[in-house]
DNA sequence: GAAATCAATCGTAATATTGCGATTGATGGG
DNA sequence: CCCATCAATCGCAATATTACGATTGATTTC
């Protein structure tokens, strides 16, 4: 009990759900945010602007890079953090066909 | 420990956050699809369809009928649910508009 | 009214997530 | 080489989520 039972599922319902669970927390869209505003970033800055210990950012980070959302390059001594536009573009396919489906006009109850 | 500290982001990127979370996970994809597909239903029909027990089902939809994006009108024994066209036109607004923000020509790193 | 049916709720167990202090590993500067 | 700095990782605690059996409450049918 308690896990999810995925192989109840059709994989793209699976794909969906953790695609919207990666972004599915304030730190992570704040990161992303942060990430589409400026750029570029390193992971000190993220800490000083977010207000959440460094270990934790780097948690969240981790996540974000684990689905292909953000890429790190070191630079120094430094990791420099970015949105990787190709996957970026995937899931704003991804959830905007699944909105798109809604025909709005009929309402049964 | 172990809650997410919403008080240190802004309500836009807590409320994104709620959105995503309400719909990330499987069964509530399926269930979703299940009445954009059928535009009604009800509960005992997803039970046999998703193979969940009615207990975990009612709770999945308690949770969208939390965020408004379901409703669910009694129907005799049964409830009949589907999904309210205007709270579904917000979230694909909200996230067509979290997705827009990329320039995604520039990649620094 | 009694039995049947359907969905909500309760209680509980298993697992996942969130957050942080402390440590580790790598790199650059002196 | 030694020290400072930055980010990843480890280990732990607190809380949230997922799932289900059992029960409850409402309604329909006989």
């Amino acid at each position: 009990m308690g896990t999810t039972k995925t192989d109840l599922f059709t994989k793209e319902q699976n794909e969906i759900a953790l695609m919207m669970k990666a972004i599915a927390h304030p730190a992570r869209i704040a990161i992303l945010q942060e990430l589409l505003k400026i750029n570029a970033c390193v992971c000190g800055d993220l800490v000083n602007e977010l207000g959440l210990a460094q270990a934790t950012i780097s948690q969240h980070l981790k996540e974000l890079k684990s689905v292909g959302l953000i890429q790190g390059t070191i630079e120094g001594t430094s990791v420099c953090y970015c949105i990787d536009p190709v996957v970026w573009n995937e899931y704003r396919q991804v959830f905007t066909d699944f909105f798109m489906v809604m025909d709005n006009t009929n309402k049964c109850c």
